[in-house]
DNA sequence: TTATAAACTGAGAATACTCTCAAAAACCAT
DNA sequence: ATGGTTTTTGAGAGTATTCTCAGTTTATAA
């Protein structure tokens, strides 16, 4: 029984790392991604500054974790239903969206750590990299059945995304929910080619 | 002649506090205003590190300084052209997009800046905000000729500066100028409630 | 030329942060 | 209880950053 871990310690080891893990969401909340403090996080989780380095390599390891119980969290709901693939893709889009913001906005520590993931200079944080995937299955979905009048490429994403977190900024800065969630859908399918009126129609009706 | 400062000081000092503000350009270019340090700006500027503080009470005010800078050198294409209140409001909407899109891009390094400066936690900084002004000039105008379907609030601004932002990186990374500019165009006027196809027509011949 | 005020310098105080490591504590099978 | 292993601790080395300040240099008015 020498090398390898045993319940118990796996349990503990687990245990703390997610406490920090907790800690850091509650400290890039308040501060963001760049400023928040190895020192600080350790402090909000009650635990040494070297255990810190014991159970991640460097701030990195621990945001790439961040993010991604976060996103395991909340992503599933973004799935697209492809049982339901003979609906019309803009309303299975208009309500995943609905589902996606409405997830992101049930902890206002979660809102402030994905809208801050949004704040990013180089790499894709992972928190957004799931996301995507299920963004383009969507609008490939729509573009099958001629539904949407545009082309796929980054610059479609990332004027979705962007869309999505002007969302989320609203929501945290107190805006009521389901108008900004509508807003939010009426501009994505606008965008995707959706005359204006209909857009806000089904965006009315998510 | 004693408290106030003659001509020649007058030229030197703002000679320096201008190798100061170009240096800080070229630092945030590389490195985004919260990593940029003052020490590497002076060090690029060539002047002492104190310097930096006979000129500047501290980095924020610097930061101001350069948003203040930028934008005089861009934004005054922005304004809408009230002479030609006649003409369409998408169109004029469009080729102030365009305009403005293009000057951005001029030099790589403000483009950097500029992109940077929409990363923003906090306080809105002085480089958007000459921008909303226009931007919301230019919507109501469009508003009372009854040319778009939408309402402005906070998170229509948002979206138009969020798909500007979004095609400024897109061109900083080396995608095609005017093509970008024309997806650019195209998700604003669609947003604002012009109809898909006609939205295209106009960003592409704008 | 010289006196004076403006502009600049760079050493260093104060602070803060990341990461290492030897030692201590906690844990658990026997 | 014992001994080996895992986990935690916190002091401190190393590095970086902001900002101050006493003193030096520069420019110019007289």
């Amino acid at each position: 029984m020498n090398t390898f871990l045993n319940n118990k310690n796996k349990n503990k080891k687990l245990q703390t790392r997610l406490e920090i893990i907790d800690a850091a969401i509650k400290v890039i909340a308040k501060s963001g991604r760049d400023t928040a403090s190895i020192l600080e996080i350790t402090k909000v989780a009650k635990v040494a500054n070297g255990t810190f380095y014991y159970h991640f390599k460097n701030k990195d390891k621990l945001l790439d974790a961040v993010g991604e119980k976060i996103i395991s969290e909340i992503t599933a709901s973004y799935e697209i239903e492809w049982k339901s693939a003979k609906e019309d893709p803009a309303i299975l889009f208009a309500n995943a969206t609905k589902t996606n913001l409405i997830n992101c906005s049930q902890d206002p520590l979660w809102l402030a750590v994905i809208i801050d993931s949004f704040h990013t200079r180089g790499k894709v944080p992972p928190i957004l990299r799931g996301y995507n995937k299920s963004l383009v299955a969507h609008i490939e979905f729509g573009l099958s059945k001629k539904r949407y009048d545009t082309k796929i490429d980054d610059n479609l994403l990332a004027n979705m995304q962007s869309i999505n977190r002007n969302a989320l900024i609203m929501i945290s800065e107190g805006k009521v929910v389901k108008k900004t969630i509508q807003q939010a859908i009426e501009a994505k399918l606008r965008i995707l080619g959706i005359a204006p009126k209909e857009a806000r129609q089904i965006a009315i009706s998510a």
